[in-house]
DNA sequence: TTTTCGACTCAAAAACCAAATTAGTCTAAA
DNA sequence: TTTAGACTAATTTGGTTTTTGAGTCGAAAA
């Protein structure tokens, strides 16, 4: 199990800097310091390797998700810290993803199983804050699933350009995120007409 | 001028069928009834082709756009049609824009060029909707062209899949965009909480 | 028994080259 | 002013060889 780590760790690295494809088996091998042959006694496949890494990165932003929107107060506050997190990690994996995406011309089934498993707990945790919501009486609406719905794709609407790699910029200026991230919750939550109040 | 029409008219058949790099200039001769030395007497390359089609086809949105909005008794409305139409004609056009985002590797600058030329585009109108709304004592913001940025960003984020091509799903079911734009629209005018009411 | 490795295979990718296409030009004629 | 046929130079294509790298195996070390 630690020489498997070991392994994830090296491996990491090297495909974090030189993407999936240009990785070689051989490198792993060397930067883990042992031979190649016993990486398949580890994994099964060079991309049983990358499906672990995704995986376990997937797990890590789920467990710091439920952490931050745990220490909200109210919706306002869950909303704010869940997307400031998501929104940093996005950041931080930015590279790792792209560079993976480029090469990966044909989409692997577990990268495309590790979004719908994503999908599915981004949209069940913002039902979940929007449903406290309810219960706190702070507003009132009939399909919370929708509407955690809309809500996520707007917010994706923020944070794409992030993923392709462009700048999200504004008059040219490149934008504060986190500042437009926290003004489109105010939209969100209390209206064009009263996000200002 | 007539005769560049039916140039014009001959490419983007073709182009839309076949994709930039599978025309040739002799198909679109041929298309045209034509001898091919004939079309670089009205365009000087096959690029200045797509670009005039481009162009065209921006200019014909942007006209629609402006229809559609002058139509709007009061900020929804006006928010609504700008955005069906918006809509609409992205679907129509996806596999055009599909072709040739695959095919142009390396982004063309005229192409760039009206990308950003439409963002402004987008920004002015939506600034002004914004703006007629507040004169009409509707809401008061401070920054209505950073509104109009934030409120395209989350639009965005709903239409996306269509340029991608994949079908925008919830819960498995594809979804009706009308719809969605719709109770979208809602949210963000008078935000979670008032918006059912 | 569990773990590691060097040496091997074979499918896929890169490198290469020749042949064919095709964007763009030119000259001349309608 | 407009059109076209013949031409060129650059790019693309298709087919072949070479190299690379994922994955296996059997033996040895721990």
């Amino acid at each position: 199990m630690d020489k498997k780590n070991h392994i994830i760790e090296a491996a990491k690295g090297l495909i974090g800097r030189f993407g999936f494809k240009k990785t070689t088996m051989e490198d792993i091998a060397r930067a883990a310091r042992m031979g190649k042959a016993t990486l398949y006694y580890y994994f099964k496949s060079k991309e049983d390797i990358l499906r672990e890494i995704i995986e376990r990165e997937g797990n890590r932003l789920r467990k710091k998700l439920l952490e931050a929107v745990a220490n909200g107060r109210n919706t306002r506050e869950k909303l704010e810290k869940y997307t400031f997190t998501r929104f940093h990690f996005l950041r931080e994996l930015g590279v790792y993803y792209r560079t993976i995406k480029d090469e990966l011309y044909s989409h692997l089934e577990f990268i495309e199983k590790e979004r719908k498993k994503f999908d599915r707990f981004d949209l069940d945790i913002l039902e979940k804050i929007l449903k406290e919501g309810m219960e706190a009486g702070e507003f009132k609406i009939k399909n919370p699933r929708y509407y955690a719905f809309l809500l996520l794709q707007a917010i994706r609407g923020l944070e794409f350009p992030i993923l392709t790699g462009e700048a999200l910029s504004f008059e040219s200026r490149e934008i504060d995120l986190d500042k437009a991230l926290s003004t489109l919750l105010n939209i969100l939550l209390y209206g064009i007409s009263r996000s200002e109040a």
